[in-house]
DNA sequence: GGGCTTTCCATCCCTTTTCATATATCTTGA
DNA sequence: TCAAGATATATGAAAAGGGATGGAAAGCCC
């Protein structure tokens, strides 16, 4: 078989953007970028996050995601906010803006999601979902520390 | 359970990114970049592709590819050669330096998915596998009729 | 407490990517 | 054959991304 054809690493690059790419299309009708969409998803889990564990969520750098949150706190949807704990951190939050921007936009991604597993039955969806966690690493099959 | 944990697509992005962030870096070890390495084990796949096809394979646009295959043809990786049947394509082909310098990188990347599975069962592989190419389309063709 | 190291974010600068568009070639149908 | 439309690649300006670095603050250890 051709190498790329069986080449995990590959294999796991093109289903990712296979699976991404309309929706990421369609992000542009909310005028959010791929980055922008993240971090307001990411807030919309846990309000308040750094700029670098924002950035390893988004999967950036961080000094590019310094660069969107600018962008994204001119534009009013998100506010930096110094704590007194750590004074070099600088925790993000969602503004009401944000929130409001992000509400329907989770609600086309959990649309896309859905038309994404439409067509599995149910255990295949179990089982697609268990791998990615494997991969991940965030592996919780049960048995702690085998 | 958060949105960030169980949504499909970013656990895919996010597995593809952990999968191959280790490789990516070793990349640099063999002075290629990530769509460099990409082009390289491509054509060895299949010598001789056109700029579009690299580009959709290498998960990047058309204009990023043709920038891409220019330097790497400043480098003695590649050649373009135009074709008689539609002067309009211009196939890539490997020189004998590109196909020496992605010999040895082949072979680090066919140990690096085995370092991946090696610490997974059988099951689990083929569990992954079959997760992907159910993500990817294998549903999507049906029968690979003309 | 004073230095040394580490962590966290911002800034600078260069490379790469992308959007929009241009150019060349092929295809189609009257 | 010719004009329109479609397809393949190239180009140029603008934006994004990332490495290197700087400054500030916290942790550490004697």
């Amino acid at each position: 078989m051709a190498f790329t054809e069986s080449y995990l690493p590959y294999l796991l690059a093109r289903a990712s953007h296979e699976v991404s790419s309309t929706f990421h299309a369609s992000l542009k009708g909310w005028d959010l970028s791929v980055p922008e969409w993240r971090v307001l998803a990411c807030l919309s889990d846990i309000d308040g996050l750094g700029v670098g564990q924002l950035a390893a969520m988004a999967l950036m750098k961080q000094p590019s995601m310094t660069k969107v949150l600018d962008r994204m706190e001119a534009d009013g949807l998100v506010r930096r906010r110094s704590t007194r704990e750590d004074r070099r951190r600088v925790l993000i939050h969602l503004t009401p803006k944000g929130r409001a921007r992000v509400r329907p936009v989770l609600a086309a991604a959990r649309a896309h999601q859905d038309s994404l597993l439409a067509p599995l039955g149910g255990e295949e969806r179990a089982l697609i979902l268990r791998a990615l966690r494997l991969l991940i690493g965030e592996d919780e099959g049960g048995a702690p520390e085998a």
